[in-house]
DNA sequence: GAGCACTGC
C-alpha cells in the first residue's frame, strides 16, 4: 500500500472538477427554492423554513461549496471543525442534497463513536430536512436498526455497527460517501476502519464495480495534520467553532493531594469569583464521592451568609435519575437580590466527551484520569491513574467557554504542561489487547497484518500475542490462516475467548447457562455494593453465591433475574441490590448472541438436572475448554502464582471462591492495592492437560510449583489411558 | 477483606 500513485490530487480553487461540484451547487439551489420537499414530495413545512434560518447562520455554511469542491474532486478530503461549527450536522445533509446518495442504490454513512450521538444526531438531522426518521434519515447502533434499504440516503451508525457491516461487505458497496466523524477521539473502531478504508479506496474509485466512494475525515483537534498525511495528502478544511474564550491558571507548584487541591479550589472559587457553575475532573467513583463530601462541608463552614451551593456526582454506573440531576439550574439567590447559589459538578472523564453540561464557567483539571493499558507480557488489560494530555487538557478547558467566557484552573504548573504532559493521549489500539482486532481483520480479508496500514501500529509484541492467543483457540491454522471455527467466532460480537467458550458449549451439555454466563459478563457489573450498605448488598449476594466459581454465582443471579415477572423486576432488582440497567442490558445481549447461535447451528442445550441444578461441573469444564490461558495456581504461602508469566496474584475479596482452590481461573487483573484476580472459577489440573496439552506444553514451562502438580496429572492421564 | 475511566459489536 502506499506509494505516489495513491496521492490525490489536491483541488479547493475549483479548477478541473470543480465544473462538478458547480453543477451541485446549481441543484442544490434548485431544491431550496422549491418549495417541494424532494425526498418526501410533500411541502415543506412551516418548521422546516425556521430551523433553515438558523441553519444559515453556522460556520460550515461558509465552507459549503469548497467543501463540496473538495469531495468532488478528491477521494478523502479532511474536515477540521471546532465544537459548534455545525460539520456534524449539515456536511453529511450538504452531501446528500448534491446527489451522492440515491434512494434503494447508495448511502451516505456518518459514523460515531456514541450510540447517543447516533440516535439523537439522526433525529435532529431528520427535523432538520423535513423528512421520517428511519425512512430517509435513519440510524443503526446495536439492538437497534432504525433504517429503511429502500429509501435511507443518510444513515448514522456507530463506528463499532460499521466495522460489523464491513465484516460482511468489506467493499462498503452500499455507501458512496463514509463520513467518519469524531475521528480525534481515535476509538479502536474508527482505527480499524481507517486502515480499511486505506485499503478499499483503491478499488472504489470513479469507473469501479460500485461506483466511486469518497470519505471525509472529520476531527476536532490540531491531529487534523495528522490525517491528512496518512489519507496520501488529502486536502483539510477548517471550520472555525462558536467558543468563547477561557483563561486558563496554573499552579505555582505541583499539588501532593490533587483531590484536597481540587476541594479547595472549588471552595476558594465558589467564595471569590462571580456567578457561574463550576466542573471537575477526578477519576473514578471513590474519588468523585469524596471530594462531593469535602465539598460539601467546606460550603457548610461558610455558613448561611454565603450563597447556597449544590453539588453533584457524575459517573457511568451512576443510575440514570443520579446522573440526570446535573442538569438541574444552579439554586437562586438565598434572598431577594442577593448572589445567586451556584452548582458543581464533580465528574469522571464522561463530562469530558460524552456529556455536555451547559452553564459552565469554571473548570478545575487536576490533570489525570484513569486510562486503560495493555501488558503484553502478561496478557491483561487493566486500568491505571495517569496524567492526561494536553489534547484532553484544551477539551477539558473548553468546557469552560460554551455558554460565556470562562475560566480553567489547572492544578499543576505551566511548565508541567508543556514538558510532562504529551501531546495527545494514546490511541486505544496502542493500550488494547489486539485478538479481537486481529480476528476481524481476517474476517475484513485483510491477511497481511505486518503491513497492514495502521494510523499508528501496534507494538509488533501486541500483534504477535494476538495471533498466539488466536492459535492456541483454533481460530488461525499454524499458517495464520483462518479456521472455519475462527470465521464462526468472527460472527459473535465477543472476545475470542467468549467466542470460543460460547461455540464449544454444547459439548459440555450446558450453552443454555454459557450463554447466560457470557451475556452478564459483557456488561457493566451487576452486582452493586453502595459503600453504606455493604452488609446488606452482601447479604443479598449470599443468596446466589456458588462456592466453586463467580461465574455460576453471575449465572444464578441472571437466571433468578429471568424467573422474575416483568413487572416486578425493577423492584427485585433494587431489594437485591442488583444494577437493573446492567442486568437488562444482559438480556439484550442473550437475545442477540442466541440469534447468531441459531445461525450459526450451535444447538442450545442445558445442564441443569431434573432436580432444578446445574451440573456445575460441566459448566466449569466449558469454562475452562476457552479460559485456560488465564489461570493461576495455589502457593504454599497462600498466594496465587499466574501459569506461564508467574505474576503473584490474590483472588479478590468479593470473590464467591472459597478456600483457596489449587487451580483457578479468572476473567480479569485489578492492580489496586495489591495484585488481584477478578470473576474467579475453580478449575482442575486434570483438565487442564486433557482440555489444553499444546498450551501446557511441559517442555516450554518455567519450573514452579504448578509444573509438578502438571507432571502429576500427565502421569495421571498416561496412566488412565 | 476491597473499590470498575469511557465506549462499542
Amino acid at each position: 500500500m502506499g506509494g505516489p500513485d495513491r496521492k490525490r490530487k489536491i483541488n479547493l480553487d475549483g479548477n478541473g472538477d470543480g465544473d462538478l461540484s458547480r453543477k451541485h451547487q446549481d441543484a442544490l439551489h434548485a431544491r431550496r427554492s422549491s418549495e417541494i420537499n424532494p425526498w418526501t414530495g410533500r411541502a415543506y413545512s412551516q418548521r422546516y423554513q425556521s430551523i433553515l434560518q438558523t441553519r444559515l447562520q453556522l460556520p460550515v455554511y461558509q465552507f459549503q461549496s469548497q467543501l463540496l469542491e473538495a469531495v468532488a474532486s478528491n477521494q478523502t478530503v479532511v474536515v477540521e471543525g471546532e465544537t459548534g461549527s455545525g460539520k456534524t450536522t449539515q456536511i453529511p445533509q450538504f452531501l446528500v442534497e448534491v446527489g451522492y446518495a440515491m434512494p434503494g442504490k447508495s448511502c451516505v454513512a456518518c459514523t460515531q463513536p456514541r450510540r447517543v450521538a447516533a440516535t439523537s444526531i439522526a433525529a435532529r438531522v431528520a427535523e432538520e430536512m423535513d423528512v421520517t426518521l428511519g425512512k430517509t434519515v435513519g440510524y443503526t447502533i446495536r439492538f437497534e436498526d432504525v433504517s429503511d434499504p429502500n429509501e435511507t440516503v443518510l444513515k448514522f451508525l456507530t463506528d463499532g455497527m460499521l466495522l460489523r457491516e464491513a465484516m460482511n461487505d468489506p467493499l462498503l458497496s452500499r455507501y458512496s460517501v463514509i463520513v467518519l466523524d469524531e475521528a480525534h477521539e481515535r476509538t479502536l473502531a474508527t482505527d480499524v476502519l481507517m486502515g480499511l478504508l486505506m485499503e478499499v479506496l483503491p478499488d472504489r474509485t470513479r469507473g469501479s464495480k460500485y461506483g466511486e466512494l469518497k470519505v471525509v475525515v472529520m476531527s476536532a483537534t490540531l491531529d487534523a495534520e495528522k490525517f491528512r498525511s496518512y489519507f496520501n495528502g488529502a486536502p483539510l478544511l477548517k471550520v472555525p467553532g462558536r467558543t468563547y474564550p477561557v483563561e486558563v491558571f496554573y499552579t505555582a507548584e505541583p499539588e501532593r493531594n490533587y483531590v484536597e487541591a481540587a476541594v479547595r479550589t472549588a471552595i476558594q472559587i465558589h467564595k471569590c469569583e462571580g456567578p457561574g457553575d463550576i466542573l471537575v475532573f477526578l477519576t473514578g467513583e471513590q474519588e468523585i464521592e469524596q471530594a462531593c463530601e469535602e465539598i460539601r462541608l467546606g460550603a457548610q463552614d461558610m455558613g448561611h451568609d454565603a450563597p447556597e451551593l449544590v453539588v453533584y456526582p457524575l459517573y457511568s454506573s451512576l443510575p440514570p435519575a443520579q446522573q440526570k440531576k446535573i442538569f438541574t439550574a444552579a439554586p437562586g439567590p438565598r434572598v431577594v437580590g442577593g448572589p445567586p447559589g451556584r452548582k458543581v459538578v464533580v465528574s469522571t472523564n464522561i463530562a469530558e466527551t460524552s456529556l455536555t453540561i451547559d452553564g459552565i464557567v469554571y473548570v478545575i483539571d487536576p490533570g489525570f484520569s484513569k486510562q486503560k493499558v495493555y501488558n503484553p507480557r502478561i496478557r491483561v488489560e487493566s486500568l491505571l491513574v495517569s496524567p492526561i494530555s494536553r489534547a484532553s487538557a484544551r477539551q477539558r478547558s473548553g468546557r469552560a467557554g460554551r455558554t460565556r467566557p470562562g475560566k480553567c484552573f489547572r492544578l499543576y504548573t505551566e511548565q508541567s504542561f508543556y514538558n510532562d504532559l504529551q501531546e495527545t493521549s494514546y490511541p486505544e489500539i496502542l493500550r488494547s489487547k489486539m485478538s479481537n482486532v486481529v480476528l476481524t481483520l481476517k474476517k475484513l480479508g485483510i491477511d497481511d497484518l505486518v503491513h497492514f496500514d495502521f494510523m499508528d501500529p501496534p507494538a509488533p509484541e501486541t500483534l504477535m500475542r494476538a495471533l498466539e492467543v488466536l492459535n492456541y483457540l483454533g481460530a488461525l491454522d499454524d499458517e495464520g490462516d483462518m479456521t472455519d471455527l475462527g470465521r464462526q467466532m468472527a460472527e459473535l460480537p465477543l472476545d475470542p475467548q467468549l467466542s470460543k467458550m460460547l461455540i464449544c458449549s454444547p459439548e459440555y451439555n450446558c450453552s443454555e447457562e454459557i450463554v447466560s454466563i457470557v451475556a452478564a459478563m459483557s456488561v457493566p457489573q451487576i452486582f452493586l455494593r453502595p459503600r453504606e450498605n455493604a452488609k446488606a448488598a452482601d447479604e443479598a449476594k449470599a443468596q446466589f453465591v456458588d462456592a466453586t466459581s463467580d461465574h455460576i454465582t453471575l449465572l444464578n443471579a441472571y437466571a433468578t433475574y429471568e424467573g422474575i415477572p416483568t413487572s416486578e423486576r425493577k423492584q427485585w432488582c433494587w431489594d437485591n441490590f442488583i444494577n437493573d440497567r446492567s442486568i437488562s442490558s444482559a438480556e439484550s445481549v442473550k437475545k442477540q448472541l442466541k440469534g447468531i447461535m441459531t445461525r450459526l447451528d450451535i444447538p442450545l442445550v442445558t445442564c441443569k438436572g431434573g432436580n432444578g441444578r446445574y451440573d456445575t461441573n460441566a459448566i466449569r469444564m466449558a469454562l475452562t475448554s476457552a479460559m485456560y490461558m488465564q489461570v493461576a495456581h495455589l502457593q504454599r504461602q497462600g498466594s496465587y502464582l499466574t501459569v506461564k508469566d508467574n505474576q503473584i496474584v490474590y483472588i479478590h475479596p468479593s470473590s464467591s471462591v472459597d478456600g483457596k482452590p489449587q487451580w483457578v481461573l479468572f476473567e480479569e487483573f485489578a492492580l489496586t492495592s495489591k495484585n488481584y484476580i477478578r470473576t474467579v472459577t475453580t478449575t482442575r489440573g486434570e483438565w487442564l492437560v486433557e482440555m489444553a496439552p499444546h498450551y501446557f506444553d511441559l517442555d516450554n514451562f518455567p519450573e514452579c510449583e504448578a509444573k509438578d502438580e502438571l507432571i502429576l496429572e500427565y502421569k495421571k492421564k498416561m496412566r488412565r489411558g
